[in-house]
DNA sequence: GGGGGATACGTACACCGTACGTCCCCTCGA
DNA sequence: TCGAGGGGACGTACGGTGTACGTATCCCCC
């Protein structure tokens, strides 16, 4: 009746669905097993408990990222490749993105962009050291990027809710934030998200590649 | 023979408290009582839920760092002070970062870092829009830098644990992350911290600064 | 045919957030 | 001085959570 057998794979896909639709909070295990039409304690004949599986969650959203990296491409629109792809996973599965990006992955799926962004770095001549500075700079800006685009981290509105109501939170306390509060409010995330990397890429490409840190 | 006779603060400083030291897993209505020596539902005489409690708690925290604010240093060096000051929370508490990083604050508390941060570039001569960029981008980077220093984010070691076990994750599947693991291991906070203020800071001063969007 | 391993599932336990009702004490008006 | 009223402390209870454990069923291989 219920065909497909039950696997870790669908167990993860049915939380990955349940988590998109409703919400991370919504994920229990009674609640995924409802969604398979399951007994709870069958899910755990697949998954040892609820952290693996979100381990599996995280996985799975990372591995679904397409990189088409172009070996011949110069290195500046290699790294701009790759960092729009990681941007995908906020547009492809936003309520998941926070799960992606707080769970160390130490598996190949958690591994492969890093090597991927590392020989990049170092066929543009960077030595390990500032490739791996490059890199760890890229991951920050990119995790911060992602989290304001799916409303973790605030975009700095003085309220969307009371802007939407008319309350004026403002004041003569914050001047600033209420003559910008109209700039404040909207954020077009791709534009935001592609300046901050062609201001990052700029800013690597001029750094001395092979001298010690700068500091 | 308690002595002091329960309230919001108390409440709050309690649950940091626990947090710091049991990880934000710990933190539950019943355990904060226990903690304060107090039945659990005395707790909603001052809190109306859990989540304004951890709001609360976001914000005591952040309301806690220290501007040191000098409106006639260069504007540089004010963003450089401003920028410290967040990685503050990260050290006083690291457990706590992830709870401030998350959650929106339009009180005052949250407010407040942002007027002056807009405050400052204004008075270095950009305009709104440009003032907005450059906010939301080191906001990013901090955000996303202080994850990876609480530990939420990783470091991209090839794990850490194995590394200690002594087994060798990679293989010849990825190369990179191979040779360079004992830098990928290592990873000094501060220094990270410090290069990518310094990177932000120079390639912003640079740009244009009432032209329109490069892209 | 029979034994054994993988899978499905029910029950049970400890814990969670919190709605509700009760009790006590402190304060204020008469 | 007394009575009423209100606010804080707290116990109980309900519906939810993750998962340990025991059991029943199926299929495959000897």
């Amino acid at each position: 009746m219920t065909s497909e057998p039950l696997s870790r794979a669908r167990i993860v896909a049915a939380a990955i669905d349940l988590i998109e639709r409703e919400g991370a909070d919504a994920v229990s295990m009674r609640r995924i097993a409802a969604e398979l039409g399951v007994g709870v304690m069958s899910l755990y004949n697949h998954v040892p408990n609820k952290d693996a599986l979100l381990n599996g969650v995280a996985e799975a959203v990372l591995s679904e990222i397409e990189f088409t990296d172009d070996p011949d491409a110069h290195w500046t629109d290699r790294v701009r490749m790759q960092a729009r792809a990681f941007r995908q996973i906020a547009h492809d599965h936003p309520r998941s993105t926070m799960l992606v990006v707080s769970r160390q992955l130490h598996s190949s799926a958690g591994l492969l962009p890093v090597e991927r962004a590392l020989a990049t770095l170092r066929s543009a001549g960077f030595d390990g050291v500032h490739a791996v500075r490059a890199l760890r700079m890229f991951i920050a800006f990119i995790v911060g990027s992602l989290l304001r685009e799916v409303g973790v981290t605030p975009t700095f509105a003085p309220d969307h809710q009371h802007m939407v109501t008319g309350v004026e939170v403002d004041a003569t306390l914050f001047p600033e934030v209420s003559a910008l509060s109209s700039l404040l409010n909207r954020c077009d995330h791709e534009a935001e998200f592609e300046f901050g990397v062609e201001l990052l890429i700029q800013a690597i490409a001029v750094h001395p590649k092979r001298r010690e840190g700068t500091r």
